[in-house]
RNA sequence: GGUCUGGUAGUUCAGUUUGGUUAGAAUGCCGGCCUGUCACGCCGGAGGUCGCGGGUUCGAGUCCCGUCCAGACCGCCA
């Protein structure tokens, strides 16, 4: 027998109850007279004690276990005289009879306390070990937690989880495909889903009207800290429903996940923007609403003054940070720099002090009048002690860039609590985007996306106005997912298509099958898909999606744990009917 | 594809600005001492391709060029 409880389990009332225990020597102090072994397992950490004069021999064995040793130990629980508060074991030891020797183990590379001493590139290359270490640990059990939670509500709501296929067909639209060579059909390649967007529509022909998946994604784009090339993403579609149907039951699901896991109630404040104000207000198409600080228009207030960077302008706008006035230059100047940076973008940052006297005092002095900033002031809804932060040039740039400089505002002023969470519904997106490179829309969300009834008419005239029956989840910031109701008309399926500049036999050999599908019966649907990696990470109140995968790739899309990807043989090549070009050819 | 930062004991880093004796610290590891530790303590020891290649120089961890690796970001991510 192994163990007759975990290394978390025991206190006071287990005293004197003859247990074992197994799992890894997590530290050992010699004290010469006696040792003392923390043994770890997944549930926690217990002292053993080892004592020479009881027994010599068990003790110097003891005394030679190494660090990550497996043992199993066997003794009688007892309070300890000197207890560890710190320690949810720490009332009680174990007064060790019997010792073994489960395995060895070499020296681990790094230490693995809460704070390690090992950097990232070695313990994602000793993964293995790194999830041994408690914070990592933890981690992964909280994941654990939010996928259970996920699926106990969708199946309290009649969800049915349906696995869909890996290996499916590359289309040209949306990020890369990963492929996959075929062995049996040389020259030709599966590719791996970057969703399982029309798998899930074909179950809704099937009239499976709830489905769910948690489910692996793919996409071969550059990484970030917040994507992988591998992800994981909790996807639903349902029949007969309209917008808010979707919305009301996934704002349930995040209700019940903040209930469940952070013991939040979030009611009430899950609110519903359109797209069109989180860019006017917030610059962006995911605000972070934990503070206001919102964008306002100056355009009308300060063009014509003589200021020729204001009057050849396309859009003015600023954001007030309270009480900033008495920044000092340097900070100032700071600030400057921040939005000047290629990743910010901004040429110039313009500010006004609203000092506590009501004067005004601006970098633009020279051009603007006392009575003119005062209208500033006004617009903006600034008060005294208020420090005003206004970007000119082309609208959506400088939106943009206002929205980098809100952020930072609100990290520098401490106003993005990562206890604090505001969810929202962006709704009402455009159903197309133009792109200059290649001259053509794209779709936003993707092409299954259905137009807003109303705007039907102009998908020919004025593509570029139609609005969608698309809609996004932000919580903090952060784009945890979206969807839509989708297309179940072929007829308009296929006018998308032909604006989309699909050629009518393009549209065939990719998506026939879903047209084809579509003349049997579809029900209206919709549905959503959101970054499982990403929610998990956020629920823990960090950015970083790396530590919430057990074995995630580096920013490379390297796994240097096992070394992927990798060359394969000759023999496999030439199986798939592959040649491999030389570097640089 | 681009920008920036870094690469020095097992590990985390200092040293590079201004080239110059034997490249340091902490931690980990090994040995010794120690009966109430829990970041145990004390004493001692071993441990280095200064990422790699080339160049400048009497002399390179330090300067120059190239390259590889890691991290952050831009582009990219329907």
């Amino acid at each position: 027998m192994y163990r007759t409880h975990n290394c978390g389990e025991l206190n006071l009332s287990d005293k004197g109850k003859k247990v074992i225990l197994s799992g890894w020597v997590h530290k050992s102090r010699d004290l010469g007279g006696m040792t003392f072994i923390d043994l770890r397992d997944r549930y926690g950490k217990t002292q053993l004690v080892f004592n020479m004069e009881t027994d010599s021999r068990l003790c110097v064995e003891a005394r030679a276990l190494g660090r990550e040793y497996v043992i199993s130990a066997e003794g009688v629980v007892e309070e300890r005289s000197n207890k560890n508060p710190a320690m949810p074991t720490g009332d009680v030891e174990i007064i060790v009879d019997k010792l073994r020797i489960l395995n060895k183990s070499i020296t681990p590379p790094f230490t693995l306390e809460k704070d390690t001493d090992g950097g990232d590139e070695l313990r994602m290359k000793y993964r293995y070990l790194d999830l041994r270490r408690e914070p990592v640990k933890q981690n992964i059990l909280h994941r654990h937690r939010l996928a259970r939670e996920v699926r106990s509500y969708l199946d309290s709501q009649g969800f049915i989880e349906i696995e869909t296929p890996v290996l499916i067909k590359s289309t040209p639209e949306g990020a890369r495909d990963f492929v996959v060579p075929s062995r049996m059909h040389p020259g030709e390649f599966y590719a791996l889903p970057q969703s399982p967007q029309t798998f899930k529509q074909l179950l809704m022909v099937s009239g499976f009207d709830k489905y769910f998946q948690i489910v692996k994604c793919f996409r071969d784009e550059d990484l970030r800290a917040d994507r992988q090339p591998e992800f994981t993403q909790i996807d639903c579609e349902m029949s007969f429903v309209e917008q808010d149907d979707v919305l009301n039951t996934f704002e349930g699901l995040a209700m019940h996940l903040f209930r469940e896991i952070k013991d939040i109630d979030i009611k009430g404040s899950f609110i519903r923007m359109p797209y069109d104000q989180a860019i006017s207000e917030y610059g962006t198409d995911k605000p972070d609403l934990r503070f206001g600080m919102t964008i306002r228009e100056l355009t009308g207030t300060a063009k014509g003054s003589g200021f020729k960077v204001f009057d050849e302008s396309e859009y003015i706008g600023g954001i007030i940070a309270p009480s900033c006035a008495a920044y000092s230059r340097k900070e100032l100047d700071g600030l400057t720099d921040f939005v000047r940076k290629p990743q910010v973008g901004a040429k110039g940052l313009i500010y006004v002090k609203y000092n506590d006297d009501g004067s005004l005092k601006s970098s633009v002095d020279k051009f603007f009048s006392q009575e003119d900033l005062k209208k500033w002031v006004d617009v903006m809804d600034a008060h005294p002690g208020d420090l005003m932060l206004v970007l000119a040039g082309e609208r959506m740039h400088t939106l943009a860039a206002l929205s980098e400089l809100r952020l930072e505002m609100g990290s520098r002023l401490d106003l993005r609590d990562p206890e604090k969470f505001t969810p929202l519904w962006v709704v009402d997106f455009p159903l197309l985007e133009w792109d200059e490179e290649t001259k053509r829309y794209y779709a936003m969300h993707h092409p299954f996306t259905s137009p807003k009834a109303e705007d039907l008419d102009l998908l020919e005239s004025a593509p570029g106005r139609v609005r969608a029956n698309a809609y996004d989840l932000v919580i903090n910031g952060v784009e945890i997912g979206g969807g839509s109701i989708r297309i179940h008309n072929s007829e308009i399926q296929e006018r998308m298509f032909r604006v989309l500049g699909f050629t009518d036999e393009e549209a065939r050999s990719q998506f026939g099958f879903l047209m084809d599908a579509f003349r049997y019966g579809a029900p209206p649907h919709g549905g959503v898909a959101f970054g499982f990696d990403r929610l998990v990470s956020l629920f823990a109140g960090s950015e970083t999606i790396r530590d919430f995968i057990a074995f995630p790739k580096n920013n490379a899309g390297r796994d240097i744990m096992i070394d992927s990807p990798s060359g394969i043989s000759e023999k496999q090549l030439k199986e798939l009917g592959l040649n491999i070009m030389k570097k640089g050819i």
